[in-house]
DNA sequence: CACCCGCTTTGACGCGGGTCAAATCGCGCA
DNA sequence: TGCGCGATTTGACCCGCGTCAAAGCGGGTG
């Protein structure tokens, strides 16, 4: 164990991506070696979050794009009447910010579910790099795509109008992107409130709730609190199809 | 008028974008005209499209975006269960297609829902001019990130459990980006059935039809057929909060 | 350990919107 | 002009989910 030095361990902190266990879905993706480092030079730098903690406000003005490295957030907007609306629930290797690019100025709020570290990428920097490699812009490319593939997912959930089906879609989708990490796609644990998953799909908590017990009864799942076991995958399959 | 030449029309079909109604929408938005040239040039083509046709299929492979230049369009994707789910409509200065980047694959289909045309962007070009001009590279951003805020907007309204404030908030919505191209903000031509737009909200089409008669028996709009008058903008918005 | 408070579950009830059915409209085509 | 068929409207019925209310549960704090 090295001793407890302070430059060192700055040292350590800007000179992550390579060790990073992210580095094959974040940025440096497809990548060589010169090429992630000079990634790791454009990290601002890397930032932990309280559950709670807001990583930015709608409104606030852009300057930062952030990758999530540990933890989980959700963003959330209010439309004009006030009404709050949950976008998405975001885990490690996602991009966040991206949706301010077009106004100058965020157009939702992200929030941490738990405690939470991000990297934060300044967007001139990120603009500078990416045109002197053409990795990187490929790779940030796939980045945003995939969270508008995410977001359409998002949306074919909320289509379906059993609530059943939306919660079993959720389930799945969960699992789909805990795999991708690396984690057991089998056991969940949710990190977001009853309220805000219901907010998310566009019911209400107490259906939220009564759904997890259906599919409990079912036999579909084991839940626990925010803790989800999926004990038949194909069954939940077949309730999110109706 | 001129002599009617294919060659010179040709030529024409190549320079457009300096002379296009939207050039401040589209991409050369903020460009200095040797730079629009560049981008012009980089089109490969300008497609027409009859009411009906397919830009691109769901599964195809990724080779280009487009850009609306007129007419309209609707996305679409099948889920796993067969389900088709309406992403959404896309008018001119829209750009399509960028959520095949992530997977080299397009994830959902367009069809036009109008007689459309559209400017071609083999993506590869893009990638190559947006390294050197670094406007361009902004402009893209722009467009991308107005089209993921178009989908939260869409996220929220399928978020509003009442259905009669989806279909206000609809209205609302293409209200705004029928202004946004110079055109009336009032008078409406709906281009989509009531089928693709109760999809699209996540009602059935009965449903649909039933609260234009009841938002024209309020007196907030005239119905007939697709042509739609906004007659109380403030009403509209009022119901759109519920 | 006991209290408190936020989160979650469970229950009862009513209505909004889905489902099924049929009529009407209106455009395209002969 | 008349026919045909898809698009749209309208009607009747009823079930799923929102609403209101109250009880459990669990974790944090003094």
């Amino acid at each position: 164990m090295p001793a407890n030095n302070p430059a060192i361990d700055l040292d350590q902190v800007r000179r992550q991506c390579a060790r990073c266990d992210l580095r094959d879905l974040c940025l440096p993706a497809g990548l060589d070696s010169a090429d992630v480092d000079r990634v790791d030079q454009m990290v601002a730098d890397r930032t932990s979050l309280a559950s709670g903690d807001t990583l930015y406000h709608a409104g606030s003005p852009f300057r930062a794009l952030y990758v999530i490295k540990s933890g989980s957030l959700k963003t959330q907007a209010v439309s004009e009447g006030g009404e709050l609306q949950i976008l998405g629930f975001h885990l490690p290797g996602e991009i966040m910010g991206f949706d301010a690019l077009a106004g100058e100025r965020h157009q939702c709020s992200a929030e941490a579910l738990e405690a939470s570290s991000v990297c934060r990428l300044p967007y001139a920097e990120l603009e500078r790099i990416s045109a002197s490699v053409p990795g990187l812009q490929r790779q940030f490319m796939r980045l945003v795509s995939r969270e508008m593939g995410d977001d359409h997912d998002h949306m074919a959930m909320m289509g379906r109008n059993q609530a059943i089906a939306r919660l079993a879609l959720f389930l799945h989708s969960m699992s789909k992107r805990q795999a991708r990490l690396g984690r057991s796609a089998d056991q969940l644990t949710l990190t977001m409130s009853r309220a805000d998953l219901a907010n998310y799909l566009g019911l209400v908590l107490e259906t939220v709730s009564r759904l997890f017990g259906r599919l409990q009864d079912m036999g579909v799942i084991e839940v626990r609190r925010r803790e989800v076991k999926i004990l038949d995958r194909e069954s939940l399959k077949s309730v999110g199809e109706c």
